[in-house]
DNA sequence: GGGAATGTTCATTTTTGATTGAACGCAGAT
DNA sequence: ATCTGCGTTCAATCAAAAATGAACATTCCC
């Protein structure tokens, strides 16, 4: 038997909420996300206040930051005052990118530090491994990202 | 010109912190972490909390917390009471499986939404993507994981 | 002009999480 | 027995982040 299909929306909003603010986003702008993710099309600014049953304040906040990230885009139609929100295509793409960047960083700084060490030093050895590490999955979620484009 | 060693190491554990807390994990097991690192042997209980100047009660919390991730080892030595902590050797894989098993669960977790879904909906298309996404970083991350594995 | 709708800003409040430090229990040493 | 060193616990404190809501500017409509 199916749950009504409003139901099933809500609870995903929530999960994605709970699910991207372990992966560092205000809650609020996961459950904007999960919304629109879910939608699939615009929704407009008050809609999305409205829905959550938050404020316009946190709406324009969050929004700032998830169009900043290029996870959503805002649209303005004619003769409407309202901005629309919606997912952008590449959305995910996006926040792969960005995750490559941070781990790809973070393998060079470590590396950086290894290098101001001495050959002899056994730390040096072990922030190499460490920089490794993170180039590693750098490399990994690149692959990830490759076989998702390829994918569609 | 080389910067004194402990000058570097100090550097390194401030900069661990940094980073491993924007993955989640409170400010001081960050710098434990990147002190047990840059040292590579064991450090006592006390050690480490006159060297990172800071309470008992939060090497205590925080060892707790690595210790559960599999991340650090406790050793106890005969005659001596203390407490030490190392590097678990497959610390970083022990990191990179659990986030792998993190992305799984998103995945299945987002697979299942869809599929309350009836199949005309937009919606499940959508969010089996989502869920598809998720897949492919497991895989991603799983073949970063093997590639660190035979590299040693 | 007045009024309604819209999004932004910012000071304030709320919430959340980390940290501290005192109290405690336990185990050896004296 | 008492004392000392060690780690844990937990209530209180502190700090950082997020959310609110009122004030504001702008635009459109009458």
């Amino acid at each position: 038997m199916t749950l009504p299909i409003s139901r099933t929306r809500a609870d995903f909003i929530a999960y994605m909420g709970q699910a991207l603010e372990a992966q560092g986003l205000p809650p609020i702008a996961g459950r904007m996300l999960g919304l629109l993710i879910f939608d699939g099309e615009p929704r407009s600014f008050s809609e999305l206040a409205t829905e959550l049953g938050v404020s316009r304040g946190s709406i324009s906040a969050n929004a700032r930051h998830l169009l900043a990230r290029g996870a959503i885009i805002k649209e303005n139609r004619p003769g409407d005052r309202q901005d629309y929100f919606c997912l952008a295509e590449q959305s995910f793409d996006t926040i792969l990118a960005e995750l490559i960047a941070r781990m790809t960083a973070t393998s060079q700084a470590v590396r950086g530090f290894a290098e101001a060490l001495p050959a002899e030093e056994g730390a040096r050895r072990r922030l190499c491994g460490l920089a490794d590490f993170y180039a590693a999955m750098a490399g990994g979620v690149t692959q990830a990202l490759q076989r998702l484009s390829t994918m569609r």
